[in-house]
DNA sequence: GACTGTGAAGCCATTCACAGCT
DNA sequence: AGCTGTGAATGGCTTCACAGTC
């Protein structure tokens, strides 16, 4: 049971209960059973257990699990022990937004600075980070120790700036372009595609709306129990 | 074949084939077979012939699929031939940054207005679009004739806020909120968690590091053929 | 020869149901 | 009695491999 391969959907649901246990943490609860995890975050009992118990045993039968422990165990789990160091490159609407979000530092994910193409905004300070040009990143990127780099450039330039990421050094790439990105072997990424999100709430409706019966199938939104 | 369970991960990619369709389209490309789309996006052929199997037959032995048509067939899959009135609630950075960003309209979902509770918010016009008061939020949702919500405030207000939106007959809910939400039947919910996915780099991350071979399965981040 | 459509096989994730501890 | 941990069963998605068509 030492390293088994874990669903992602698993990795997904420790980091939402995570925050949940956060929470109950700062709320002075002492305990917590699988159930009461389950009915917090919308998913089964039997789903928590099984999440959790792919990295060991961390609760106590007929009692629950210590929330302090648990939490700070899935934390180490995530990797969430220390902080990250983020860059951010382009710096529109969605970039700006991100930059000056609190739900990343919280978390543990600090963003060391930006980055954008337009000379009109280099040099700019957002939310107290400084905007560098692009020449500037790969120096910038070492100097920060920024592991991961979050893309929110057009489409098209997304790929151009995957690749001057990679060669700086980034091993993590949340890309909000509505583009694939490719990159070598043992860099990751993840998209987070909003349009993508709006299309599938759309297929569901018309799919009801047709009086189709079944619609859609688990994830995203969770079953109600 | 007419009416099966259709994966949600399948219509995740119906999306993104489509998006690459549009592009082809643009530049006049008549046809296109499983193997480039596939490349396109990083799937393999198999899955997009299969995907698109769920819904008929669209391409012609030999030759592949004609762009045109297959784009119009998913778009109208995905109820994308008529376009959606949407409505935002929480005009913070990121709420702000939806309002204005580009994509959304591209795709046929026209954002139509904006909802906060902060007063010194109400009554200004962002990216031409109107900020009202929650308490006109009923009234203007069936003016408009809004179907899909999107939540943007912070977590404790998320549930409330889609309470409200359900009781004005919203039947589908973007929630960017770091929050499960529940809602009553027929309405959808997709969760769109900034936080969670830099977890989960985050966990690929120090798996990597800690020379696990595994790591994470599937989803998210694509493979590469 | 090139490419689609699809049953069958394989693989992965979730649910079930119960043994085991407190 | 209450709740965790887990093997077994189920269900679902993806890959394979090939027949069918142009």
């Amino acid at each position: 049971m030492k390293n088994p391969k874990i669903p992602e959907a698993t990795v997904v649901r420790l980091s939402i209960y995570s925050r949940y246990l956060t929470r109950l943490e700062q709320q002075g609860v002492p305990t917590v059973s699988s159930g009461e995890i389950a009915q917090a975050v919308g998913v089964s009992a039997a789903q928590v257990r099984k999440d959790l118990a792919y990295f060991g045993e961390f609760g106590t039968r007929g009692v629950g699990y210590g929330v302090k422990t648990l939490n700070a165990q899935i934390l180490k789990i995530l990797g969430l022990s220390t902080p990250w160091s983020v860059v951010v490159v382009g710096v529109g609407n969605l970039g700006s937004a991100l930059a000056s979000y609190r739900g990343f530092a919280r978390r543990g994910f600090l963003i060391r600075a930006l980055f954008d193409r337009d000379p009109a905004k280099v040099g700019r300070i957002l939310n107290g980070l400084p905007v560098y040009g692009l020449e500037r990143l790969p120096e910038v990127v070492r100097q920060v120790g920024a592991s991961i780099g979050v893309i929110c450039v057009p489409a098209d330039q997304a790929q151009p700036v995957a690749d001057l990421l990679v060669a700086a050094g980034i091993r993590g790439i949340l890309n909000f372009a509505p583009q694939y990105i490719s990159v070598p072997e043992p860099v990751l990424v993840r998209n987070v595609d909003l349009s993508v999100h709006l299309e599938v709430l759309s297929f569901g409706l018309v799919r009801r709306a047709e009086g189709e019966r079944p619609g859609l199938a688990a994830a995203g939104n969770r079953p109600e129990e």
